[in-house]
DNA sequence: AAGACATGCAAATGTTTG
DNA sequence: CAAACATTTGCATGTCTT
């Protein structure tokens, strides 16, 4: 049967000077079942393992991670510059670095580019002040010239690149509003406690005995040595398959570091990560971890993501214009009509519903502010963008703007940023 | 050109509801 | 139990730097 196996990345490169692993993304999603790459991985010893599947979680952070999903990251996709270079040709020196923590480099880099001194909005300042990590005098890797780069090329990234660095110096009236709105819906979600008088939600939040700050600090934390130690996002992705069991794309261990997850969900990777920066610091014996990690690598357990080509996806689509709720033996017809998993085919056509019901929820939202608002529906920005977690069904939706808003950021150069000139 | 990181979209999975 | 709904996760690709 054919699969909709479509693409695949550049295989991953033999690693000669690097510990990682390169990008994640490579081709393990294709060889089946989850399993990890058959290169060679230099990781670490398992530690005391990890249980289940996340498991340990409970235990190493002594708590739970049940409480509601917490949108704590308000707008996430407000990076001016989410680059690694976005350093690179300014003051590379840590007082440069820290005092342009909120901007001037995104400033250097563009004339285009708002400053994140500008008027903004929210002021979770205290979240995303800059980091430790740009404490490299030389503007090279931490420490770690001769793992990361050998030329020392490696610098920190993004460090322009906070959403909040970028929103927190201060809001209009109307950004105000529409944040403190934010921050008391999820207040009344039960979601956050922010102080009425404080823009910034961060303090006393906690799930799972981990407060915001903490969150927030260890993610620095976590970029900063791995930078310095010469490890890619990929890297650590693959690391933690290696070593518990439980691999992750670069994708996730990115939006980690720039809290562009629910806090829920990095509650739920967080200590794998402090086990994995333990083991990364402790490290010195990279030929058998190699090892280990030969004998390791397995036990994705999360199926491979599937990708339909165009054919594939307009002859869905065809079948969901037929009937948007296929039977069970609509279903196995599809999928062997088409050469595809029965599961896959359901699942195709539950996405599918959802995203229609996303689709018309906009629509009405549009309707509702006049027709011609590009205010997506809540549906669409809370479910799809990271940080944003689903409202209450009981309770009002809330509509953040999304960002940029010309009409909130007049000073920002239109499609500046977030994606808005790609994809 | 290649590598690292960021992000849109959506597949997969988890949870709730009927 | 199945469907709906919510959340997590990653492929594919864009951006940026070297």
């Amino acid at each position: 049967m054919d699969q909709p196996v479509l693409y695949n990345q550049p295989a991953f490169p033999n690693f000669s000077y690097s510990p990682g692993l390169g990008q994640e993304g490579g081709n393990y999603q294709y060889l089946g079942n989850y399993n990890a790459p058959s290169y060679p991985q230099p990781f670490f010893h398992v530690p005391p393992a990890i249980k289940s599947e996340y498991g340990a979680q409970d235990e190493v952070t002594g708590g739970s991670c049940h409480a509601a999903p917490f949108d704590w990251h308000l707008y996430p996709h407000f990076q001016f510059s989410n680059q690694v270079g976005a350093l690179s040709s300014g003051d590379p020196s840590p007082e440069g670095r820290n005092e342009e923590d909120h901007g001037s480099i995104s400033e250097e880099r563009s004339s285009g580019t708002p400053s994140p001194n500008s008027p903004m909005v929210p002021s979770y300042a205290q979240y995303w002040h800059h980091a430790p990590w740009q404490g490299n005098p030389t503007g090279q890797a931490l420490g770690l010239p001769s793992r990361a780069h050998p030329d020392g090329g490696e610098k920190p990234q993004q460090s322009d690149c906070s959403p909040t660095a970028s929103l927190e110096s201060g809001a209009s009236n109307t950004e105000d509003e529409e944040v403190s709105s934010a921050l008391s819906s999820r207040a009344e979600r039960g979601l956050c406690s922010p102080s009425p008088n404080n823009a910034s939600f961060g303090s006393g939040n906690e799930e799972d005995g981990t407060t915001l700050e903490e969150m927030e600090e260890f993610a620095k934390e976590l970029k900063q040595k791995r930078v310095a130690l010469g490890y890619t996002q990929g890297d650590i992705g693959h690391a933690l398959g290696i070593l518990y069991g439980k691999m992750f794309s670069q994708t996730t261990i990115c939006r980690f570091e720039s809290l562009q997850l629910t806090f829920k969900n990095m509650c739920k990777l967080k200590p794998l990560l402090e086990q994995w920066l333990g083991e990364a610091e402790n490290n010195d014996n990279l030929q058998e971890m190699i090892h280990k990690a030969q004998l390791e690598e397995q036990n994705r357990k999360r199926k491979m993501r599937t990708c339909f080509d165009s054919v594939l996806k307009g002859r869905l689509e065809g079948h969901f214009m037929c009937n948007q709720k296929p039977g069970a033996r609509e279903l196995a017809e599809i999928a062997k009509e088409l050469g595809l998993e029965k599961d896959v085919v359901r699942v195709w056509f539950c996405n599918r519903r959802q995203k229609e019901k996303s689709k018309s929820r906009m629509s009405k939202a549009h309707e509702f502010v006049g027709g011609a608002s590009p205010v997506p529906s809540p549906a669409e920005h809370i479910s799809q963008d990271y940080g944003l977690a689903p409202l209450h069904p009981n309770r009002p939706p809330f509509y953040p703007p999304p960002f940029p808003r010309n009409d909130l950021f007049p000073h920002m150069v239109p499609g500046m940023s977030m994606g808005v000139l790609t994809g």
